[in-house]
DNA sequence: CTTGACTGGTACGACATCGCACTATAATGA
DNA sequence: TCATTATAGTGCGATGTCGTACCAGTCAAG
């Protein structure tokens, strides 16, 4: 393997562990029976704003569109979206968030911040900072060159 | 969310996003049937050594220890790995890789390259290797500070 | 030794993910 | 209009992940 790609290797690499261990992490602060990627349409709902169609949302996070019919059965068995028709095509439907879902978001995120206080002693601000912009960078390259 | 935990979690968030971008343009490379997480299992055996035991890969990748039997056990029947009992604890395994094994972490990592050579015209190696330090040191961090 | 606690691995069941096939609706075009 | 094609969503089966329970082998106390 010559070195650039080595380069780029490590870089998958260092992502596919910080992933998986930070992924961990969280899902021991979420309720039981929630994982990440239930969190995650959740808020990309509330950051994005609702009322977007399963297939918009599973496009959103690279699955296949029945992953994210059943990701959202088990949002909306736990209250957290209502799903209605879409009265703009008869076909589609539209994902609502609900009260209970906003709560379910702001309690995950003030359950994580003693964890990311604790990590700010090690891993100043300053270091995150540093990083963002480059990763921005490849996620939207990323984005964009989709297989 | 205050400011400094919304830039961490702004860092998660990216690296969550860009792990499942990265992991599915791996996974269009390999051979039908065999996912990044076996992959990673050949692919640190390659470089750290064989003869571990199961326990210690599962521990390594944090994942449970009968995930890892099952992660095995899928690379055994591809013919990538031997288990042999460990001759210095009989509750326990050693994990060896086969020829094919090693030929098959290096056509992977051939059939990628293509891809991470289109990757470097947008995203200059400069950039990856600033970002390195930072991420290596994340990694070090949650390594050390798992739940 | 023997007993009891501990550790490495696996069997099994529950849920997540995903490909394939199918239905219902929409869009296109002859 | 009506037939054809395309699109949104779901049911089903296969595989991956993981928690619990269990067995076999090890270690430590006595």
């Amino acid at each position: 393997m010559d070195d650039r790609t080595a380069l780029y290797f490590a870089l998958f690499n260092e992502i596919g562990i910080i992933g998986q261990l930070g992924r961990t992490l969280f899902e021991a602060r979420l309720p039981e029976g929630l994982l990440t990627a239930h969190f995650s349409v959740i808020n990309h709902l509330v950051r994005l704003g609702d009322g977007k169609t399963p297939l918009a949302l599973a496009r959103a996070f690279q699955v296949p569109k029945t992953t994210m019919t059943h990701m959202l059965s088990v949002l909306e068995r736990h209250g957290f979206i209502r799903v209605a028709r879409n009265p703009e095509d008869g076909r589609s439907k539209c994902v609502f968030l609900t009260d209970a879902g906003r709560a379910f978001r702001a309690e995950a995120i003030a359950r994580l911040a003693p964890d990311l206080a604790v990590m700010a002693k090690d891993i100043p601000p300053k270091t995150i900072e540093a990083l963002l912009p480059g990763l921005e960078e490849i996620r939207r390259y990323l984005d964009t060159h989709r297989p």
